[in-house]
RNA sequence: GGUCCCGUAGCUCAGCAGGAUAGAGCACCAGAUUCCUAAUCUGGGGGUCAGAGGUUCGAAUCCUCUCGGGACCGCCA
């Protein structure tokens, strides 16, 4: 049940036979209207715009239109007042006996409450992290890994098919790098003295386990061979160590991939090869000269021809190279068989999960997601900015030369999983993070991890203390859902209860908007009603939750806690943190 | 040079695909509090939504320009 859905459609329908009685047929699918929780509770539960809006298509005036819908409304089963204001909004208050049921039903559904059908029968393929495999994750990789692992939870809570995937560029320049770095390594620990690494080199001491590890499995027997003998053997190696460095900092960080594609392996498979020729038949492929970048002299700046994309038929704004000028393939060709391969693998939908750096590439792939798919696939790329790390509001400098290099494993040692997740939500993606380490271990309400988890462990304590006052009473929640729920009047738990009724509509905001900060913004907001609700108690006892003398009217101040439990836990689910019990 | 993003309270940011008196936290000021977990709470001040035009019933939101800040810009990924 979601009231916002309900009065939509009931909208819709009545807006369809005034048009017809009109005589003015007007497809009312194609026109937006918003239906919102009122933000002056003097103006009602509910708002919304729909006669100003579908006030010009019937060619009627705002306000007779809305007098009109006030009336039909009126006439709902759950409506209890309509009326218009101002240029023609129309201010909804819903009867008691909704907020009874909707509370009811929390209680029934459990976790399962706020589900949405939005998704249903759609598929979707979620890319993220797709961090190289050359070291491990540092926390601006993390801050996408989040991002993208809410992303996807809140997509499933809305409905869809969705499918998480790993991109492994384990091909490339960087990955020779790699090789060369952990090569070096392997030198090392056959003994080579070492004065420093080389210019171009990963200096990362993290590669010294590597290159002993290949030290024990093979002895000297690289040492004296050519290049071209040992680079294969120790790329595979090394990429292999480095995936097994990220896999596992994934794993702290509770996220996990269904799919790993290898982009080595793709290549292995022709599929670059492939989409080239599938863009050749296209006629969107043709070898020819890019201009030189305006504003940005280069000395060695030729003229060379290469093997270009007409992305600038698809809104980019120039051509765009698939192989270098050596005839070897860019990045961007292997990217565009990649997408390719997830569309033939079924996803029309797909999402992709970057670092902010990666933006002027995003118009690019889009281009090139619209030439493979024929128009019948999407790509939306969701941006994620830097992340800043303080410590006690001064920053921390990560500087790999100067050895200050903090790892995300580092992050997550020092302040827990959980609060790293939710921290990394508390912002847009799109703007930059500033996270600082030691006040997210503060136990008061300046530490938004905390006030939320506390908020839970409240409810959770009244259930508790219930049970001791009352110890006949049963309180599982079948038993709360028949609770007399009008005893909830006298401590003005409908306000709760109408806040609660927003989450099936912010999951679905959240997720058509692919935003899953919206969610821990939501949470924040109940939990900051909910200790308000709580505080009251102190000031007058006839707030309270627990009523000794009355069984009856604490069993229905359990439910609402309970219900308040229920959507808090839902949303720390999807967020992907521990909705905790207790916290002494 | 070009493309894109940003500019909202002293600070950090929300503002839901144009809607009613622009919100929250911190900071500031004034009060409250032997509590079902005070690990606080209530109230208050504070804004020309960078600026100027435009679109319309209505703009922080859309368009144009100006100013200020940032990112990116062939053979890296």
């Amino acid at each position: 049940m979601n009231i916002y859905n309900d009065l939509e459609s009931l909208i819709k329908k009545k807006i369809k036979s005034k048009s017809k009685d009109l005589g003015i047929p007007i497809e009312v699918k194609s026109y937006r209207f918003n239906i919102e929780r009122s933000k002056n509770p003097d103006r009602g539960d509910i708002s919304t715009n729909a006669a100003m809006v579908f006030a010009k298509p019937l060619n009627i005036k705002p306000r007779l239109l809305g007098e009109w819908l006030t009336k039909e409304l009126k006439c709902s089963a759950h409506i209890q007042s309509a009326e218009i204001a101002g240029p023609g909004f129309l201010n909804i208050r819903i009867k008691n006996d909704f907020w009874h049921s909707a509370l009811k039903e929390i209680l029934i559904e459990g976790p399962e409450y706020g589900k949405s059908e939005l998704g249903i029968g759609k598929k979707v393929n979620i890319e993220y992290v797709s961090a190289n495999p050359t070291g491990p994750m540092h926390v601006g990789h993390g801050r996408g890994a989040i991002v993208g692992d809410v992303l996807a939870n809140l997509l499933e809570k809305a409905g869809f098919d969705v499918t998480r995937e790993f991109y492994i560029n384990d091909a490339g320049k960087q990955i020779d790098i790699l090789a060369h770095s952990v090569f070096f390594r392997y030198q090392q620990a056959l003994g080579k003295e070492i004065s420093n690494i080389p210019e171009g080199l990963y200096p990362g001491e993290y590669l010294m386990d590597t290159g002993k590890k290949l030290a024990e499995m093979y002895g000297g027997k690289w040492l004296e061979v050519d290049k071209s003998k040992w680079l294969p053997t120790i790329k595979e190696f090394a990429v292999k160590e480095m995936l097994g460095l990220i896999r596992k900092d994934l794993e702290l960080l509770g996220v996990k991939h269904k799919i790993f594609t290898s982009e080595k392996s793709l290549i292995d498979a022709f599929a670059i090869d492939e989409v080239i020729e599938y863009l050749e038949q296209q006629n969107l492929v043709y070898t020819g000269l890019l201009e030189e970048p305006k504003g940005k002299k280069s000395k060695d700046w030729e003229k060379r021809p290469q093997l270009l994309f007409r992305s600038s038929k698809f809104g980019d704004e120039c051509d765009r190279p698939l192989k270098k000028s050596d005839g070897t393939n860019t990045y961007f060709a292997s990217d565009i068989a990649y997408h390719r391969d997830k569309y033939l693998r079924g996803f029309n939908k797909m999402i992709d999960v970057w670092g902010a750096d990666h933006k002027g590439y995003v118009r690019r792939m889009e281009a090139a997601v619209s030439a493979i798919t024929g128009d019948n696939g999407t790509l939306e790329v969701r941006l994620c900015n830097l992340v800043n790390l303080f410590e006690d509001g001064e920053p921390i400098k990560m500087s790999k030369r100067a050895g200050r290099f903090v790892t995300l494993a580092d992050v997550i040692d020092a302040v827990g999983k959980d609060v790293v997740r939710f921290i990394m939500l508390t912002r847009s993606n799109e703007a930059t993070l500033d996270f600082d380490l030691s006040k997210v271990k503060e136990q008061s309400k300046d530490n938004p991890v905390f006030y939320v988890q506390y908020a839970h462990a409240r409810t959770c304590s009244v259930i508790r203390n219930a049970a001791e006052t009352f110890p006949y009473l049963s309180l599982d929640d079948s038993r709360l859902a028949n609770a007399d729920q009008k005893l909830i009047v006298d401590m003005d738990g409908y306000e709760l209860v109408k806040l609660l009724c927003n989450w099936p509509k912010v999951v679905e905001s959240a997720a058509l908007a692919q935003e899953p900060h919206r969610i821990v913004f939501f949470l924040s907001e109940i939990a900051s009603a909910f200790h308000t609700f709580w505080n009251r108690g102190n000031e007058d006892e006839s707030y309270k939750f627990i009523i000794p003398s009355s069984a009856e009217k604490t069993v229905a101040r359990v439910a609402l806690a309970r219900a308040v439990a229920i959507v808090i836990a839902s949303g720390l689910a999807i967020v992907g943190v521990e909705a905790v019990e207790e916290m002494r």
